[in-house]
DNA sequence: ATCCTATGAATCAATTTTGATTCAAAAGAT
DNA sequence: ATCTTTTGAATCAAAATTGATTCATAGGAT
């Protein structure tokens, strides 16, 4: 059964197992399942073996933020208004988005997985530069690890109590905008 | 023997430790050997058990950042200058300073460990504040986020081959303070 | 050349994890 | 209320990992 209700109820097991990996990297299937309040035979069900289930997440992410990226209009919309709706698709993803930085590497070994991500970052990124919006003394690729970097950091400051969930969205835009140096 | 070599070696070896451990989280205490070019029996001797092996990192970091924190003075010295050289450290450590980041969840968990890492650098982004360097409009436990985020997430993308290593310090100064919008 | 030490390969028992299955109970649908 | 589906607990063999040891040898120091 493909309902669209089974599908949600599957993308909330996926961003409570992407949240679960990301924290417990090293738990077995067992402390997964526990983890996340199901038991191992239905982890087991949901997905065979943890590489099936790192796969998954993997497409998912895949998916949802090819999503994300086209909902962003990121090679038309204005950058400012690009920039704002990316951060709020990642930050709405936060799970996934830390999985996706976590598993990062492992898909980079493993080809598949689609270039498109980073790609088009970089590509969006280097047009807010030739339409001045962005400074030219960073390299383009280095404006998308710091705003990716910010975007992590802030997710998982606000996981351990550290900032305020509220006032993310305004928070990342002004530092990463105009820094944190004052006026 | 505790001579000065062998503490030389011994760095060097939990410097590569700490970023294969990064790298693969999941590996095996064989694999993780393998990866750094030692033999598991060595591996073993240097350390018995994997918890043995953080344990030793994480006691390593402490040590190498509380000195890293002493020698930028984070508490009386000119605010810009002690970012300065509190960056360099943190460059210079850099897989330590990846390993602290990775596994400061683990470390929360197990209260033994020292607390002032973060709260040294709470105190030194408000007193940045108070001194009328950093925005106001920011708390500081977030300046302190945001900063860390930026120089993990910039080391590993040097790692990654995605922003060169030259010019790190000079970047992250730039990108954190001014932030990467034009002028 | 001769020690001495450090290393790696191999082995091994004990434990843990995995992948799979079975069965009874709970949840949902009709 | 009955039927169907989903879940969790328990079990199990196979595989992997761990912690420990032994032995041969490669390298360094004298």
């Amino acid at each position: 059964m493909t309902t669209p209700a089974a599908d949600a109820e599957d993308r909330k097991l996926l961003a409570a197992l992407a949240l679960a990996l990301v924290d417990q990297p090293r738990a077995s299937l067992q402390e997964l399942a526990r983890a996340i309040g199901i038991s191992k035979a239905t982890l087991y069900r949901f997905c065979r073996t943890r590489e099936q289930l790192i796969e998954r997440l993997m497409q998912h992410c895949t998916q949802v933020f090819s999503d994300a990226i086209r909902d962003a209009s990121l090679d038309t919309a204005a950058v400012p208004d690009a920039l704002r709706q990316l951060t709020a698709s990642h930050l709405e993803h936060r799970e996934l988005t830390a999985f996706l930085m976590y598993y990062w590497k492992d898909a980079l070994r493993d080809p598949c997985v689609e270039e498109g991500w980073d790609a088009a970052l970089d590509a969006f990124f280097l047009r807010g530069q030739q339409e001045g919006v962005f400074r030219i003394d960073i390299p383009a690729p280095a404006l998308a690890e710091i705003w990716v970097s910010m975007v992590i950091g802030l997710v998982d400051a606000e996981r351990r109590g550290r900032v305020a969930r509220a006032g993310l969205p305004g928070l990342l835009e002004r530092a990463f905008l105009q820094g944190t140096a004052r006026q």
